[in-house]
DNA sequence: GTGGAAATGAAAATCATTTTCATTTGTGCT
DNA sequence: AGCACAAATGAAAATGATTTTCATTTCCAC
């Protein structure tokens, strides 16, 4: 078993606390870190498995890494020009908590998007 | 562009409404059916477009298809087994609404989901 | 220093998914 | 029927993320 290598961590962090691997892999690579891909893959899953990260999955399937207990907030996108606003989700983590307290659930996120069309599109 | 093979979608159901592309596959050729694995993963692509299906990620990045009930709704999943609950989302619908309003956003859509453990697992 | 465990990374393997492209099938037209 | 042309099909190759293998290097404990 290997532990995780602290520069990945700190990469992580420096990416806003979210990237996939392969993200944290180039954004290191750019920095002139050497490191090797494996090694990044091993820290994160590593990071994963002592909880001090989270790992959800992109619509496209790949996985991205999300540094613990960092305020998550949710996304209001634009269908036609792409544009993003970054909008807060009270109403959604009540939401959550609840539903997953109904079914019994534990250990829960979630994810929640909405998109439509901007006042100038 | 490529309309839906009817076998893939019946497959789907005969596979209670829940199963990867390559489930779907393999389910067919058990059952004698002759087609191809692109054939498979395009017509679930195009119900996918036609919002006869929706589709999942499993924990492992896999994606799961998924027949869609009339009535809009989102999904509690259990991280472990995959099983799946369908939720309403009253609160949800309102949060959406009440943001898009004041962004001035038009024509909006969401999605959410919560993904957690699930009381057997 | 020596030996063994842990960490590392390059390259190969895996696996789902997508793309390419040549072939087949279906359909409308004459 | 015969003909053209669009859509559907699927085998094989390409892609891309992730995992595995394995030989090498680094780190400690003694």
């Amino acid at each position: 078993m290997s532990r995780s290598n602290p520069r990945v961590l700190s990469t992580l962090e420096r990416a806003g606390g979210f990237a996939s691997a392969q993200e944290v892999y180039r954004l290191m690579q750019r920095e002139g870190e050497s490191i090797g891909l494996t090694t990044v893959y091993r820290s994160l899953q590593s990071l994963v498995n002592d909880k001090i990260v989270d790992v959800l999955r992109r619509d496209d399937g790949e996985a991205i890494y999300r540094l613990c207990g960092e305020a998550h907030h949710h996304h209001l996108v634009c269908k036609g020009c792409g544009d993003t606003v970054e909008i807060e989700g009270g109403a959604i983590e009540k939401w959550a908590k609840m539903m997953a307290e109904e079914h019994g659930f534990r250990d829960v996120g979630h994810t929640a998007e909405i998109f439509g069309l901007c006042t100038k599109c």
